[in-house]
DNA sequence: CAGTCCTACTAAATCGATTTACTAATGCAT
DNA sequence: ATGCATTAGTAAATCGATTTAGTAGGACTG
């Protein structure tokens, strides 16, 4: 156990003073309807429609008159109903994304890219967690074209069926027609990372694979063989340890590395699937006695805020998260704008950057980190 | 500077293959309506909303007949229309959620707790992130409203006017009338962070404070301030730094623990705003060449993910940042169905919880922060 | 055999805005 | 005095579902 203080939170909801609804106050809650107002000023609904979306329409109604529309609407603080404005035009300002887990940091940044383009662009989304349960990934974007999302964004998740709206999926990975995959291009990532550490001496290098459930995991896999490969690197099948169960903690690197180092392989170097496994593998590394990078180079991956802040600060891949965010929204956004007839790009790559921190070091001459792990264990 | 590897993450959306949309696929696109599948089936669109809704008018209708329309609905794959409900109900099902930054861990916890709940009870949220700038915390609401959301949940977020709805907020502690706090029992958390460093023996402690926007800042300084007086610890002033600026990375602890240090006053102990500023703050410390615990203890605040993998595992103050999401929802969802008039609790309060793990320690005898610090520089 | 009840439905209003297709009144030219 | 254009608007349909207030026709009752 690594953390023993784990103990139910007691949330006392005790209700310290109650207020009573003031009537009066409340009376205004409702905001005015365009009827409403249109009555108020001895007009029609269409008119005012008509000068307050400044419609071409409006030509013939004099300044005087619009003015008079203006001030209503600003007394009588309007704002329309974007429900019925919504029903009519067939248009929601809404896409959906489905992510699946909020607080894993990798999602929140992305979903921070998203929103940034979205809320210059007078969209918002509605946003679901499925927590990679198989029902959920196939019934929330149900829900989300019942409400008549324009798109959709699936970060991390894959989808298998054509989907009868355009999709733009963050790390996708999967060929399914109608959908955008916005990928890493994981043969350069993969490249950077194991030739850093070859060039840092390494050789006995260990591995941690991402879960099955997570839509980078083979696609990353299969450029870190191939990449192996070229570099002349081998790839011992002891030292490949892959993440288990699906808590966004550090806790399922920690498991991980604490199976490479009790199979006993010697290596100096591990190349973990995130960096949230990369700090348990580390916390993992230390209770064995290994230093890092002093007995063992550790690269991340994904460089969240967390990596430049851990001790030692790690090195990573960076992913350019909020950047894929952005040109997931961007696209879907496009997307949107054409048509279902329109074109539509099927792959988008964006580029990964190696980001050296404390965490690689050469590789020892002598001891290694199964050795050592044998030695104090 | 901390992490020199900052660059820019080029972000190359090249397509590398074009799609043409398949007009045949995409026809169906357009989901039928009542009114479609009622003439289809030679019915009136009221017949089928009755039958559809298991309405008790239904009861007339023969099974024979309830049988054709549930076949045609399936058959067709008949889904109502969110939006035309909704304006017709005056009940969107749909909150707001207003958060400063989705990605700094604080906030992505209590919108896990939101959305637990809110699923459960078939409602959905969007989201903003202001990120502390006034005017978006102005506008958004009235976009929400537009949206006719029916509640309001404010996360770490001042709102001043009187809501025309239900709004709830996490760690709001601003008493405005229409709105439910939930807040941390600050006393409880001042107390169990100070006795325990007081019982450690430590009497030289050092504080950062959080940043003037975030809405606990001032309520947590408060009660730091009471239970210190009574417990008999002298706050010195020179030993109180402050967070400034608004990133989510732990580098404004970094650089308040900077400030401390350069002060040269001793101190044996830090209780930092929450766990990414300690988190900073230990990377301070390390760098001016101090052991932690051996020569500061570091309290947190919070209880992320990332503290109890940090190097050193952080001791903290438990929030139950989940629980108070779910708090938030459950509360708004009663204050919704409670209608207007309804009574509503302006406080709820929800305990903290020390988690001790390896960054604290008994304070050393003569060696003290401020001492080493001096010498080292 | 008129009145009432029941069955199996439906017409029309509604939610709130937009949009298409008008109209009534005036001015101007012929 | 008639025709036509312009001005200043409005009525009604529409988006898609829900809901209120019916109705047509048959069975049953007194």
């Amino acid at each position: 156990m690594l953390d023993l203080n784990i103990a139910m939170c007691e949330t006392r909801g005790m209700p310290t003073k109650k207020a009573k609804a003031d009537r009066s106050a409340r009376k205004q809650a409702r905001p005015v309807s365009l009827k409403e107002l249109a009555t108020h000023l001895g007009l029609s609904p269409t008119t005012l429609s008509l000068v307050l979306n400044d419609s071409p329409l409006a030509g013939s109604i004099p300044q005087e008159t619009k003015d008079r529309i203006f001030a209503a609407a600003e007394g009588f603080n309007y704002r329309p109903n974007f429900l019925a404005r919504s029903l009519r035009a067939r248009r929601s300002y809404t896409l959906g994304v489905l992510v699946p887990e909020v607080s894993d940091g990798y999602a929140a940044m992305v979903l921070s890219g998203v929103e940034d383009h979205l809320m210059q662009e007078g969209y918002f989304y509605i946003l679901a967690s499925h927590r990679h349960k198989p029902e959920l990934i196939d019934h929330y974007p149900n829900l989300f074209f019942d409400r008549r999302v324009e798109g959709l964004i699936a970060v991390d998740t894959q989808c298998h069926q054509r989907p009868p709206l355009p999709v733009v999926s963050v790390s996708g990975h999967e060929d399914v027609e109608g959908i955008t995959n916005i990928v890493l291009d994981h043969d350069r990532a993969a490249h950077l990372a194991l030739e850093y550490l070859v060039h840092l001496g390494h050789r006995q290098i260990a591995f941690i694979k991402g879960q099955d459930f997570s839509s980078d995991t083979s696609a990353r896999w299969q450029s870190i063989s191939d990449v192996a490969a070229r570099l002349g690197i081998k790839i011992q099948p002891s030292l490949v340890a892959q993440l288990e169960g699906d808590s966004p903690s550090p806790e399922v690197g920690y498991v991980a590395a604490k199976k490479l180092l009790a199979t006993a392989k010697p290596f100096t170097a591990l190349f973990a699937f995130n960096d949230i496994s990369a700090i348990g593998a580390i916390r993992a590394f230390l209770e064995a006695g290994l230093h890092v990078p002093g007995d063992v180079s550790v690269i991340g991956f994904d460089d969240i805020h967390a990596a430049a802040f851990h001790n030692p600060a790690l090195t990573t891949i960076r992913q350019p998260l909020w950047q894929m965010g952005k040109l997931a929204a961007e696209t879907l956004l496009k997307r949107i704008s054409g048509g279902p007839e329109a074109e539509y790009p099927e792959i988008l790559t964006v580029e990964p950057e190696l980001v050296i921190r404390q965490s690689t070091h050469e590789a020892p001459r002598a001891v290694t980190a199964g050795r050592r792990a044998r030695k104090s264990s």
